[in-house]
DNA sequence: GCCAACGTTGGC
DNA sequence: GCCAACGTTGGC
């Protein structure tokens, strides 16, 4: 039996009025397949580092508030962007084969709410949160990585509990 | 709507 | 392989 893996916590970024955490906990069994990405930097993460169980925030961005407005987890691993397949999607590629898919997505599934935003404002307000990747300067990535630490310090200062998942049980 | 940042594209 | 032009992101 090999060791678990060490759980991953990531940032996703949505804009609300394209897809929003209220619609994740409004999608078939609060889940969504997180299809679109289209940065290679991003989809060697999803494809290679995202893992069943991480943790994720989303992020609403250019949007009014901007910030942290739930919390939600990986529910399946990497596999191809359906989109990228489809001519009449956005994300189509026509460079892309399903022999040899190039873009994936992962399944992520609604947690819980934030009792409200946690702002951009609150975030670069937060000493311990100096390091978080979606501060800084000139970043653009979709989806960005967070620490263990970053990630206590944010549901402390959501004021949240994360849920109990329990042992082994599967909904 | 502006514009800084930066990834991607394509001419050479 | 260089690099200017272009497109996108996202805060403000």
């Amino acid at each position: 039996m090999s060791p678990a893996r060490p759980r991953g916590f990531w940032l996703f970024k949505t804009e609300p009025s394209v897809f929003s955490y209220a619609d994740l906990e409004a999608a078939p069994g609060r889940r969504t397949g997180w299809n679109g990405v289209r940065n290679y930097q991003v989809r060697n993460w999803l494809r290679d580092t995202v893992a069943v169980g991480d943790g994720v925030l989303l992020y609403h961005s250019s949007a009014e508030p901007t910030g942290i407005a739930g919390l939600a987890r990986v529910s399946a691993a990497a596999r191809p962007d359906p989109t990228q397949f489809d001519p009449r999607s956005p994300g189509y590629d026509p460079a892309s084969t399903r022999a040899e898919p190039r873009w994936y997505e992962v399944e992520v599934e609604a947690v819980a709410a934030l009792p409200q935003v946690l702002t951009l404002a609150e975030l670069r307000a937060a000493p311990e949160l100096a390091t978080l990747a979606v501060l800084q300067h000139g970043q653009r990535l979709s989806i960005l990585p967070v620490t263990p630490a970053e990630w206590l310090a944010i549901l402390q200062r959501a004021g949240v509990r994360e849920p109990r998942r329990k042992s082994g049980a599967r909904p």
